[in-house]
DNA sequence: CTGTTAGCGCGTTCAT
DNA sequence: ATGAACGCGCTAACAG
């Protein structure tokens, strides 16, 4: 590996002096230019790569951040970190990932983010406690959290669930929509969202016929589906994976979407538009999102702020 | 923050000692019992954690594995990484993320990897070359590919793309299919299984009537379906998402899936178990693969094996 | 304009 | 059984 020893040696300089050249402080301090170009010309050449230990070591900072998520098959997670990924890269950040697999919030562990002195936490996904956090509260890294809380620790970027909800309600009612049923599960987010509909829901005079809980996997939603005392205009699904799955059980006994029932998703994940028939759903800014996230825990001061986005309603043939 | 120093100047004792103690040598060399007991309850009381930047600067291993995927978007992409991201912790590494968004890569920048000193490097999908590998040549990193490659540098851990092929083939046969159409896109991964499908294909007597060539996109992919000269048997899609892509398009312009063709897929990614026609397809054992590339990786001496998995041909309706 | 020196936190000689 | 001193690669303060 080429050092700033091997090069000060290779040209009979001091290490100093090829420090201040490579860290650009040459012309302030005042280095003779031809010996900035024969140290430049020598470290291209022996690609010197500075050391990070080194730099880290002296307190320079490390422009690495955490990335933490509770769900890596979650549909949007690809997403979300290649947008991440991207801003990171232009700015010169390192992205670090840790997570629990499956949800098993037990299994979290953030050594990894230790062993590399991350500078920022992102936090991808919604949950409802944070018991790890503890091991942080010592130190003072700005955190943001892209998705619902109940403990809220740091920035927060989220969708507007009430706005969300209302967009729906409106849109249900001049549909002529009376009533509907709902499909959520136990996650923080559905659950927010779930309560914001029935609020809607009510303020627009739209009922809603019975409220099926299930865990999501396609035998919950079948059974839920198969369980369904009476069709309504339209089921409200948590999300759209959800959706396709109850189009999916309701097809499997014969019931066709739209023409018998309609459907409503959330997310408008890529595979949306293509499903038979393609869902109708609310597609969040994530691009918007992400790079707020990013805006939040890159900046010098922490923040807590919390920052509400709004969906955009889009429709097509499942409801 | 807590260091060994803090701790040593606490109880009066030297810096060495106390680094003895934490890095579990001082039964070895012959520490005090009570030493040591008052060393490790400093520490725990001080909440001391090693500061990794000085022991990657001596030269201690930093247990860090760069991660470069091409697509982040893949839906395969979530899958592997949380794979990865679940052996990773079981064995104490960290994963560090580059990549290049949109397979544009030349954008791609392994900055990263220098900055925190990786001792692995896993690339996640198929490319056809690897410029950006010439930073690394003069290192030596082992590192593994998970995909097809035309220019190998390390281990490689792929599909066996013959295998698949006259898997299908086979399939196809007892179905009594005699021609098929190809949609596939220009892709190493779908130009590599491309061949392999033509080979058995014609050694199962199957027809290929046409050879649809798309970049996977919804409109590419609809106006090669419009383009159709004649309905195949079954038309075989490069992957599930093509798949699900020449479904809808066939859909849309009212011809039914499997009634009057038949769609054969490749990957099995979650959703084609839900759609409808739910997707026959290839379903490769990622978790082994995964498992067999973190193996390779993080093995001390690095190797060049390629391994070659064989995948589960899945039923189901659509084929 | 350039070199010397000190020190970031740690493990490892070499002393004692 | 314990401590002093060194050096990993780097930057900054100080000295020419």
């Amino acid at each position: 590996m080429a050092t700033q020893k091997s090069i000060a040696d290779k040209l009979g300089l001091s290490i100093s002096l090829v420090s201040r050249v490579l860290s650009g402080k040459a012309k302030e301090i005042g280095v003779a230019q031809e010996t900035i170009q024969k140290v430049l010309d020598e470290a291209q050449r022996t690609n010197y790569t500075p050391n990070s230990a080194a730099l880290s070591l002296r307190g320079v900072k490390t422009q690495t951040l955490g990335v933490i998520t509770y769900d890596f098959e979650d549909p949007y997670f690809g997403i979300i970190l290649g947008e991440l990924h991207k801003i990171a890269k232009q700015r010169k950040f390192t992205l670090i990932l840790a997570g629990s697999y499956h949800r098993e919030e037990d299994t979290l562990d953030l050594s990894a983010f230790a062993k590399h002195n991350i500078e920022g936490l992102i936090i991808v996904g919604s949950d409802r406690n944070k018991d790890w956090y503890e091991k942080f509260t010592h130190k003072s890294i700005p955190s943001v959290q892209i998705g619902f809380t109940t403990e809220k620790i740091g920035a927060n970027i989220c969708i507007d669930e009430t706005l969300s909800a209302n967009l729906v309600a409106k849109y249900l009612q001049k549909q002529k929509t009376t009533n509907t049923t709902l499909f959520f599960n136990h996650s923080l987010s559905h659950e927010t969202f779930k309560k914001e509909y029935i609020e809607a829901f009510k303020q627009h005079d739209i009922a809603i016929l019975e409220d099926v809980i299930c865990d999501g996997s396609i035998n919950s939603v079948k059974s839920g589906v198969k369980r369904l005392k009476s069709l309504p205009d339209v089921i409200i699904a948590g999300d759209d994976i959800m959706a396709t799955k109850i189009i999916r059980s309701l097809h499997e006994i014969n019931i066709k979407v739209p023409e018998d029932v309609k459907v409503f998703g959330f997310d408008n994940i890529a595979h949306s538009r293509n499903f038979i028939p393609s869902i109708t759903t609310l597609n969040p800014p994530i691009k918007e999102m992400i790079q707020a996230a990013f805006d939040l825990v890159s900046s010098p001061k922490a923040s807590q702020e919390t920052l509400r986005f709004t969906p955009e309603l889009i429709s097509r043939e499942s409801a």
